[in-house]
DNA sequence: CCATAAAGTTTGAGTCGTCAAACTTTAGTT
DNA sequence: AACTAAAGTTTGACGACTCAAACTTTATGG
């Protein structure tokens, strides 16, 4: 059984990989996310490619394994349907939900998790609409573009929004921005470096590009 | 704040204290409580008492400070809540719990816990009929007697089982006594060593004297 | 009252995860 | 091609927690 440790390590890189066009983690990135210094990060790497959990070509950078992408999608599972719990069930905030989550998703067993998962309904995606990894492994992925690739007049659905950061999350769901909600796109600017949104029955709302490009949407 | 495994001591010096006559615990059934040598626990108390969590004179027992009895009264209120919302809410054995709220009452923050406990209705006590202390650390002991000191005839409820040996609580529910289940005396051994119960609309049982004395009632 | 088992302590060493700081490699300028 | 900043690695050290094994103290019962 992985440790509570290796679990993060882990999980930070499966996002990272996710997130880099190159398909890689950097060791900076890694260690920043994980929260310790890059020699930190550096050696643990070094034992995770040991237990062969990574693929980690000397100064270059780190890929998970098929059993590293298990244990991912894994954690993943945990912790997006404790996510989903603490949201729908015990009403906590959106925004403040994910560090808890974080401390959760380590001291849960199969069989504690399954029946949390029927409790909620078998849901399919988290409060954030990232997809919840089946039991066997399998994810959906991509469910939506960026907002910043619809262009003016776009009736758009959000389905996801990526990012846990707390303040970014407490400004988009103060914007009336989660999944499920629709919304017209009434303006982009000329040099595309920000988007208008109009939420249905809501306000306006103006998003940077770096904001748009991490909230996915679909067309209606 | 306290480690998960200084938690633990706490808790299990918290327990055995409650247990023991003398009102001290000893190094061995703590090492053995906890799960490590008696070397280990030695040096765990060491660091204990230097943190005025415990007053450990020299080869002798181990006591809590009052420092240290809030924090087990903390660590016992989360171990209780969890266990009750495993129990209640997920429909989890009522042997199996233990373990889990084990593991998961380290990883709940205070808001958390809260709101959990908001959901199960406050609860005053778990499923095996231990009390829950209170937010502010107050306890209910004691609420009721063995039922080894009961005598034949005597017409009882079940309040409380004290213990969490799954083995135990397996035979004990196989029985059909729980908190709040009712009985009659039917029998008690000429040399007190075993007692027979009739529960109310079910079978009789008969259990040891060590059985009997683990399992908690009062007067109807 | 003293032998001895049980309880408690000490010591030396090991693992896990971490840091700071020195170092090496890579990649992007000019 | 040479310089440099950024990325990555290595080293030595530390704190938390653990063990096994040797040791000391306490309690007990013959």
């Amino acid at each position: 059984m992985a440790s509570e440790t290796v679990e993060n390590y882990i999980k930070a890189i499966y996002v990272l990989c996710r997130e880099s066009p190159s398909g890689e983690a950097g060791v900076v990135r890694l260690a920043q996310e994980v929260g310790v210094t890059k020699g930190t990060a550096t050696s643990m790497i070094k034992r995770l490619a040991k237990s062969k959990l990574v693929k980690a070509p000397r100064y270059s950078g780190v890929t998970l394994t098929a059993m590293g992408k298990k244990i991912a999608l894994d954690v993943l599972r945990r912790h997006r349907i404790i996510e989903t719990f603490l949201v729908s069930t015990l009403n906590l905030d959106w925004a403040d939900v994910h560090e808890e989550a974080e401390r959760l998703e380590h001291a849960l067993s199969p069989r504690t998790l399954d029946r949390l998962d029927e409790f909620l309904g078998r849901p399919s995606t988290d409060p954030h609409g990232d997809p919840i990894p089946s039991a066997s492994g399998k994810v959906l992925e991509l469910r939506g573009k960026a907002l910043s690739a619809f262009a003016r007049g776009a009736k758009v659905e959000i389905v996801q929004i990526m990012d846990q950061d707390r303040a970014f999350l407490k400004f988009v769901a103060q914007s009336g921005l989660k999944p499920r909600v629709r919304a017209l796109v009434q303006d982009v600017s000329a040099q595309g470096d920000s988007i208008t949104l109009r939420v249905t029955r809501g306000k306006s709302v103006t998003l940077s590009r770096s904001a748009a490009s991490k909230i996915l949407a679909r067309l209606q």
